[in-house]
DNA sequence: TCTGGGGTCCTAGGACCC
DNA sequence: TCTGGGGTCCTAGGACCC
C-alpha cells in the first residue's frame, strides 16, 4: 500500500496561554517570566503562563486566593483586554484561513480546519507550515493536534501541547490504545464533573476505557452526546464541522459589580447600560429579539448577609433591537425582582428568541419605526467613532460607582494610535 | 475585601389536545 | 364515575465548552 492516502483529518490549532500570549506581544521584558491574566473585575485567573502554572497557580482560581504565591514569585498580573484579544484573534483565523478557507472558528483561541486535501503523509509537515506561519505573522504560538475525529483532534492538541515542534498527528496510527490509555477521563472533551464522577463509579478512568464501553450502555446510562463522545475516539466522526458560522441564538451582558450594590438606582443604572451594550450588539449583527431577561442576584459565595436570586422574562409584543424600548421594558422587569435589603452582587439581560431583523415580519410597522431606526444607527454610528456610551440614555447613569474593577490593564489598544510601540535609535 | 462571561444543547416535566 | 394512551410544544434547569 504505497499509494498516497486522503483520508478524512481535521486539525485542531489551539493558541498557547492565548491572553498571556498577546500580553507579551507587546512586552517583550514579560516573556520567560510568570504571567497571569485576570477575569473581568480582577475576579479569577483565567490564562497563565507555563512558568505561572509551574507555580502551582491554577486555572480559574479566584485572584486573591493566590496573591501570596503571585507576590512571593514576582508574577506579572494583567486585568483581561477583550479588545485586544479580539482582534489578534482575528488576526491568527484570517492566517489560517490562507491554508483552508474551511475552517470552524470554536473559540476565541481555537480553530477546527479540515485538512483531508492534504495527503496522510504530508499532513504533519503542513501542520508544522501553518504553526510556523502563525508565529511569523501573528506573534502568536499554537499547539496543532491532527486526526481523524474532532474529539481525537483534541486528544492530539493535548499531546502536542506537551512537545517542543507543536504538531501531532495521530493519522495513520494503527493502534490508538496505549494513547487513550494516558488520557484521563476528565481531559475528555465532553466530559465535564459530572461525567467525570459518574464514569469513575463504573469503573471507568481512561479514554481508553471509554471507547471500549458499549453504546447501548452509554446511551442508556448518560445520554446521546455522550455516546457520541465514544464514538469519536474510536475514529468514527459523529460531530460535523461548522463550517458556515450560524447566527447566534441568544446574547447575554451581565457583570460583576466592583463593589457591592444595594440600592435600586444604581442597579438600574447597571442594568440599563448592559442593556443598552446587548441591543447594539443585536443592532451590529441586524438581529432583533422576541423576549428580553434580567437577572440580579447577590454574592452565592458570600451567604451570611442572605442570598437573593431572581429573573424574569417579557415577550415584545414586536420583535425588537430599539434600545429605548430594551431599555424601558428591563426597567420594568428589574422594579419588579429587586428586592430591598440585599448587597447585590451581579446583574444581567439576555435577549433570546433572535431572529434576522430583515424579514422581521411587522404588520404594524410604520414611519415612526423608521425614525427610530435611523436614530439606533447614528448612536452606534457616533459610539463606534468616539467611544462607548458618548450617546447613551439618561437611566445608565453618568458615574457608575458600580463599574467592574480593573486594576491592572495593560492598556494596549491595537487601534488607537497612542499605542503603537516607539522605537528608539541609539 | 476579594470568586468571570458568553455561549449551545439536552432532558424532564407540565400543559394541552385528541 | 372511573379510566387511557399518545402526541406536541414549551420551559426551566443542568451540563458542557472556552
Amino acid at each position: 500500500m504505497s499509494s498516497t492516502q486522503y483520508t478524512k483529518k481535521i486539525g485542531l490549532v489551539d493558541c498557547n496561554s492565548f491572553y498571556v500570549s498577546c500580553e507579551r506581544l507587546f512586552n517583550p521584558k514579560i516573556k520567560r517570566k510568570p504571567v497571569v491574566v485576570l477575569s473581568n473585575n480582577d475576579g479569577c485567573i483565567i490564562s497563565r503562563s507555563n512558568e505561572a502554572k509551574a507555580l502551582g497557580i491554577k486555572m480559574g482560581e479566584p485572584y486573591f486566593k493566590a496573591k501570596d504565591i503571585i507576590i512571593k514569585n514576582n508574577v506579572n498580573v494583567f486585568s483581561s483586554n477583550y479588545s485586544l484579544y479580539g482582534d489578534l484573534s482575528r488576526r491568527v483565523m484570517r492566517t489560517l484561513k490562507r491554508f483552508n478557507s474551511d475552517i470552524e472558528i470554536y473559540s476565541i483561541d481555537e480553530a477546527f480546519m479540515d485538512l483531508s486535501n492534504f495527503s496522510d503523509k504530508e499532513v504533519e509537515e503542513v501542520g508544522k507550515e501553518i504553526r510556523s506561519t502563525v508565529l511569523k505573522w501573528t506573534g502568536i504560538p499554537t499547539s496543532i493536534g491532527i486526526a481523524k475525529t474532532k474529539t481525537l483532534s483534541k486528544v492530539a492538541n493535548h499531546i502536542a501541547k506537551k512537545t517542543k515542534v507543536g504538531v501531532t498527528s495521530l493519522i495513520g496510527v494503527e493502534n490508538l490504545d496505549p494513547i487513550l490509555e494516558k488520557v484521563e477521563i476528565n481531559d475528555v472533551w465532553g466530559v465535564g464533573r459530572q461525567l467525570t464522577k459518574f464514569y469513575q463509579k463504573n469503573g471507568i478512568y481512561n479514554a481508553k476505557q471509554l471507547k471500549n464501553k458499549s453504546n447501548t450502555w452509554i446511551k442508556k446510562c448518560s445520554n446521546v452526546l455522550s455516546s457520541r463522545t465514544a464514538m469519536e475516539l474510536r475514529g468514527i466522526p459523529c460531530i460535523e464541522l461548522e463550517k458556515t458560522t450560524s447566527k447566534r441564538k441568544s446574547c447575554v451582558v451581565s457583570r460583576s459589580f466592583g463593589k457591592r450594590v444595594e440600592n435600586f438606582q444604581e442597579l438600574k443604572e447597571a442594568v440599563a447600560s448592559y442593556c443598552l451594550n446587548a441591543s447594539e450588539k443585536l443592532r451590529s449583527e441586524n438581529l432583533v429579539a422576541k423576549a428580553l431577561t434580567v437577572f440580579v442576584r447577590t454574592s452565592p459565595f458570600q451567604r451570611s448577609f442572605g442570598y437573593y436570586s431572581n429573573s424574569k422574562t417579557i415577550d415584545f409584543p414586536v420583535a425588537t433591537n430599539n434600545s429605548i424600548e430594551t431599555v424601558k421594558t428591563a426597567i420594568s422587569i428589574l422594579q419588579d425582582i429587586y428586592k430591598n435589603g440585599y448587597r447585590y452582587q451581579k446583574a444581567g439581560v439576555m435577549f433570546s428568541g433572535l431572529s434576522n431583523e430583515d424579514n422581521k415580519n411587522n404588520l404594524f410597522a410604520c414611519e415612526k419605526d423608521e425614525k427610530i431606526n435611523r436614530l439606533m444607527r447614528s448612536i452606534d454610528k457616533t459610539n463606534y467613532r468616539f467611544g462607548r456610551s458618548t450617546l447613551s440614555v439618561a437611566s445608565a447613569g453618568i458615574r457608575k460607582k458600580w463599574f467592574m474593577k480593573r486594576e491592572h490593564s495593560s492598556k494596549i489598544d491595537t487601534a488607537d494610535f497612542y499605542c503603537i510601540p516607539t522605537i528608539k535609535a541609539f
